[in-house]
DNA sequence: TTTTAATTCTACCTTTAAGTAGTAATTATT
DNA sequence: AATAATTACTACTTAAAGGTAGAATTAAAA
């Protein structure tokens, strides 16, 4: 009952950078240190989130990281959906996969309220927002 | 974000045990034929439910499974122990390891209801009752 | 133009979850 | 007592996630 590691990563190290949208490239080194996420791992990452498009890499000396687009305008959600990661509609906790209306499962009914909430939270949240709170790590 | 497969294999398990609970003992190949499931791979898991005191097992010709106590008075948590998929509170999205109150992560807020709602779901729902509804796979 | 510091690529290694195989132990039936 | 049907045990294999290594590429700066 957990996101990926890369996910996760990927949520930490996309929030840590909000603080510097402004000021800075940030470099994998940096972001690894800081944010005690092994380097080769923290890179192999931030290629697929930039292969994705909601992040710039500038190669080459004095290069990093930076946002291709405002933090404001990225959903949590578009970070999961690098991953595979997104919880969808048809997604249940016990996994059977045929899930419609005819036959549910037995804990369909239950589950649907916290996998809403748990939807809703990753596609309505910013990473601006979430920056905004909790410290950083 | 799925409980793993031994534990959505022993809910499912269960939850069909429940409907003949007072007529027949179940053996593995029933019901791994009729839920679907590999049959070595059902005996590996029962094991460990028999083990947890939940069910016994008979062993030997016309053996096979049934509850140690009424499933009326089992809790879908009590399965999810056994395979430590249960939800502890310090449980994390993120799933950075110290959550405290002191330092929460980025989504920590928006994470705490959702996480409220299974728990309570696990914890609350009893076997009988979820085998009530839903089809019986 | 060389050096240096950065990302990217390809390939591999390690750990864990998922699943399989074979045999031993147990028990009712014949 | 022998047989057949069942669970339990030990060990292995496979697949996926998580993580690492090293060389190639890029671009600023000296
Ligand atoms: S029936 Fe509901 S809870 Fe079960 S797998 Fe389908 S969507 Fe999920
Ligand atoms: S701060 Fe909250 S959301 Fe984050 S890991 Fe801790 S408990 Fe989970």
């Amino acid at each position: 009952m957990q996101l990926s590691k890369s996910s996760q990563y990927a949520i930490r190290i996309l929030a840590y950078m909000v603080d510097y949208k402004d000021s800075k490239l940030l470099n994998a080194t940096e972001l690894s240190e800081t944010l005690l996420i092994p380097y080769k791992f923290l890179t192999k990452i931030m290629t697929e989130v930039v292969k994705s498009g909601l992040v710039i890499s500038i190669r080459g000396r004095d290069g990093g990281y930076c946002f291709a687009k405002p933090p404001s305008e990225i959903k949590v959600n578009e970070i999961l959906t690098i991953f595979n990661d997104s919880i969808k509609d048809e997604q249940c906790v016990l996994g059977i996969g045929f899930c419609n209306g005819m036959c549910k499962c037995a804990l369909h009914d239950q589950w649907m309220e916290p996998k809403h909430l748990m939807q809703k939270m990753f596609q309505e949240s910013t990473l601006e927002e979430i920056a905004g709170r909790g410290c950083k790590i």
